[in-house]
RNA sequence: GCGAGAGUGGCGGAAUUGGUAGACGCACUGGCCUUAGGAGCCAGCGGACUAGCGCCGUAGGGGUUCGAGUCCCCUCUCUCGCACCA
């Protein structure tokens, strides 16, 4: 069988298409723009991973389908290269990032990405470390201090031992860092914070009403962690007003102690003498325990007695004070009402240090003493003076709270458990804060036309522990002018967390061309927001929730008139090789160039896209880039002429073939929009079956086939376009139509059912009556047998399709 | 523990609204072709058995229905997210 050479085919088109300009677009000249967004890559030394060609591929198909469709479709690339990914990289290698990345983006993009048949428009390539486009992410800090969305504070962070730098809440991941694993600690440091938390009720809500993936909404949603109760004020016997919140109001009369945390700053206060140094002691404990310590724990509950009361306000009874780092400082006030009878983790604490326990909601009236475990479910309030008898959380919460806001003891409140976003990180490899200390002026924000503040080249750029980053070390950095009084000044010398680079280069990609602003607003108004978005959902409450909320800070500041970066986000699978992760330790990693020079992008395209479902990932199997090779050669010898010969202008007399024909089309416009790109090869594989097999050629057919085939196999699909005598390009040649009627069959094969089970077939025409079909079945001998001495009880019939005959013994 | 998703041949995976389970492909088996083939072509390929015009079969158990992979209830397993968040 003829077999094209791939080698030769895709290196044509990957001139060919430079050549001709086919992937540049015109931003301002365009009629429906489609903005088809993937996420930018961190150009590793290692180069491109065949999980990034999944994700490219997926999301280039997308951009070539609409294409087809008639869109302008802005495709574009560029390279997340700041961070501590490549800065770990080149520590542990003894390079130098500003050395080595340049390298590493050159071989993404020429040895690697144009050769994978993406349709990208090279022209607008950003790169997050080049000083024109840091200066716009300096612009953005600026931009979110000078509004109130950044602010300094001094707090306990995560700080990652391995990485010597502070970590937002995002990068810990099971108390381990995102990118070196080490185990985290806290740490109480000055660092800068976004208020993220400032949008956190949009964040949320807003969810609701965009086109996303569902697992990336809800891991998103339980990221923000809403909590809807009360906020009550207690009284310090003989001492100052604290508040706790909590989400079960309804037990206020079960609180039999009260805990606040470690950290909690109105235990100096209120602690009695005789506690001090208990305190003090279990304090110290605390702040020692890693992320990690405390959960492995398994919740075994410590705390210490403050010696202190608390007058409970519902009832004025005193009830003890305890410190305990099950209470975490950064979420509500710091300070809990403990119920134990109605809170697991209370009832643990309370069974351990001996206090009492006080049942305060019944499922059914009943008093049981003493529960063995907490209860959190449904019921009505007992012990709860005059609330007794109210279902407990649906009433009972809401009257309690009501009766305490008329004396102003508490109030509705809901919390989040979102925090705000820590972005200073003490590392080199990044892009300065543009803050400048003045003993005159305070903090003062470099002025914009003195961005960027360039990084400067240090030979000795590693991370020392010391709280500040290496940058500190360079005088020539640290020491600076004030912009305002002119008088000696220091810089911020932390650099930002790389998600901030991140968060904004979609805006970036359609305004590269401006030098003088971060993005232009016609061209904004034009392209934004991203029409489709692909990516990995372990971004899902990282650079996902990051973007998002950097968009409503720009839209509350004026930048931008909408609120939501990317109307729709789809979230594609993951990739396994033989059924386990893919990964450096198990050895098993894939390169993607070894199939690609041996088969050619196209066949390794089609076959990535053919392991599963996209939306789900698929399961790399050794093999199946050769069979999809053998595929497209079989393809290419059914739809193209032999040598000397035309194909015939239409080849579709036969009903069959045209049915073929126009289904595929029909389904394969259904599958791309829907993702299914691995049914969509199987209808094409079907097709080309049944051309094979019957010997059918056309010109109608082959076109139409060589468009489906376009947007997954780019290159052999220009190639055989121009090869039937096309001189431009086959993504300008539209979209092949379907002619609803042909898909449909004018004979069906009935299924005869009896009593529900398939007992024979019938060929029909369509269209038929039930009377008409009625005769026929009960004539027809393999279901006449399963009739006699049977008394018909129903018969159900589903046009064109089915026909089931229940029955019963006479 | 909470939330989301999933469980179908030897394998990856298909199956609009409930309507022929296993499309498409891999692997395997048999045959053809070939000097040769890690090539190509044809055919077979869920299971058991007493070998059928029959029976069983979509994690397990129950239910709804003329009819269930699909809907409902219970159980089990796996993956992902969150997790001492009051």
């Amino acid at each position: 069988m003829a077999r094209y050479d791939q080698a030769a085919v895709e290196a044509k088109w990957r001139a060919k298409w430079v050549e001709r300009g086919t992937d540049r677009l015109d931003l301002d000249r365009v009629a429906k723009p489609f903005y088809n967004l993937m996420m930018f890559p961190y150009p590793s030394a290692e180069g491109l991973h065949v999980g990034n060609v999944f994700a490219f591929v997926g999301s280039d198909i997308q951009g070539r389908y609409h294409r087809l469709l008639g869109y302008d479709v802005l495709e574009p690339m560029g390279f997340d290269a700041f961070g501590m990914h490549s800065e770990n990289f080149a520590l542990k290698h003894g390079r130098h990032p500003a050395e080595m990345v340049p390298k590493n983006i050159d071989n993404f993009r020429e040895n690697q990405l144009k050769k994978i048949g993406l349709m990208l428009d090279w022209s607008r390539q950003v790169d997050t470390t080049s000083p024109e486009y840091y200066r716009w992410t300096q612009w953005m800090f600026v931009t979110l201090l000078k509004n109130g969305y950044a602010y300094k504070k001094k707090a306990p962070v995560n700080w990652c031992p391995g990485c010597k730098t502070v970590l937002a809440a995002e990068q810990v991941i099971d108390g381990e860092c995102e990118r070196c694993s080490s185990v985290v600690t806290k740490k109480d440091m000055e660092q800068w914070y976004f208020r993220t938390t400032a949008f956190a009720q949009e964040l949320l809500e807003e969810l609701d009403h965009i086109d996303w993936s569902e697992r990336t909404k809800t891991a998103q949603r339980n990221w923000i962690g809403r909590s809807q109760g009360a906020e009550v004020t207690f009284r310090v016997e003989n001492g100052p007003d604290f508040k706790v919140f909590t989400t079960r109001p309804d037990t206020l009369y079960g609180a039999t102690y009260m805990v606040f945390s470690p950290e909690h700053p109105l235990l100096d206060e209120i602690t009695r003498p005789e506690k001090r140094a208990d305190l003090a002691d279990y304090r110290e404990k605390a702040a020692r325990l890693s992320e990690v310590d405390r959960q492995a724990e398994n919740r075994d509950k410590t705390g210490v007695f403050t010696g202190a009361l608390a007058v409970n306000p519902v009832n004025g009874d005193k009830i003890p004070i305890w410190a305990a780092d099950y209470v975490l400082m950064g979420y509500g006030t710091g300070a809990i009402m403990a119920v134990p009878a109605h809170d697991q983790r209370d009832f643990d604490f309370a069974v351990k240090f001996n206090l009492p326990i006080r049942q305060v909601v019944s499922p059914d009236g009943q008093i049981s003493d003493p529960p063995a475990e907490a209860y959190s479910g449904e019921g009505r309030l007992v012990n709860s003076g005059p609330f007794d008898g109210l279902p407990a959380k649906e009433e009972g919460g809401p009257a309690i709270t009501n009766k305490l806001k008329e004396q102003g003891l508490a109030e509705f409140k809901i919390n989040y458990r979102l925090r705000d976003w820590c972005v200073s990180r003490q590392r080199y490899w990044g892009p300065p804060i543009p803050v400048i200390y003045c003993d005159q002026c305070g903090l003062v924000p470099v002025p914009e036309k003195d961005l960027p503040v360039v990084l400067p080249y240090l030979e000795d750029y590693k991370p020392d522990g010391s709280g500040f980053s290496p940058l500190r070390r360079d005088e020539a950095f640290f020491h600076a002018t004030c912009p305002t009084c002119g008088g000696p000044a220091t810089r911020e010398t932390d650099v930002s967390d790389n998600f901030l680079c991140s968060a904004w280069y979609f805006y970036r990609y359609p305004s590269t061309e401006f030098s003088d602003r971060p993005f232009d607003p016609i061209r904004t108004k034009k392209w934004l927001p991203v029409d489709l978005y692909v990516g990995g959902n372990e971004h899902a409450v990282l650079h996902l929730l990051y973007s998002r909320w950097l968009c409503k800070a720009l839209n509350q500041c004026g930048f931008i008139d909408f609120n939501e970066p990317y109307k729709r986000f789809v979230a594609h699978g993951m990739i396994v090789r033989d059924g386990a992760k893919m990964s450096k330790s198990r050895g098993n990693v894939l390169n993607p160039d070894e199939y690609i020079n041996a088969f050619g992008a196209d066949a390794f395209r089609m076959y990535l896209m053919f392991m599963g479902a996209y939306l789900e990932g698929g399961d790399f199997r050794e093999g199946g880039v050769k069979a999809m090779k053998s595929f497209l050669d079989r393809l290419w010898t059914a739809i193209l002429p032999e040598d000397g010969q035309q194909l015939p202008e239409t080849g579709l007399q036969e009903a069959e073939t045209s049915y073929w024909l126009h289904s595929t089309i029909k389904a394969v416009t259904a599958d791309l929009a829907r993702f299914s790109y691995n049914t969509a090869i199987a209808r094409l594989m079907e097709l080309i079956n049944h051309l094979t097999k019957n010997q059918v050629k056309s010109r109608v057919i082959s076109e139409a086939v060589i468009k489906m085939l376009a947007p997954l196999a780019p290159h052999v699909a220009e190639e055989m376009w121009e090869l039937l005598g096309h001189s431009g390009t086959v993504f300008n040649g539209g979209w092949p139509a379907w002619d609803e009627a042909a898909t449909l069959r004018t004979t069906v094969e009935y299924v005869i059912q009896i009593n529900g089970k398939v007992r024979g077939k019938l060929e029909l025409p369509a269209g038929l009556e039930e009377a008409a079909i009625e005769p026929q079945v009960l004539a027809n001998p393999a279901v006449a047998r399963w009739l006699e001495g049977q008394t018909m009880v129903k018969k159900i019939y589903v046009p064109d399709k089915l026909v089931n005959l229940v029955v019963k013994p006479t």
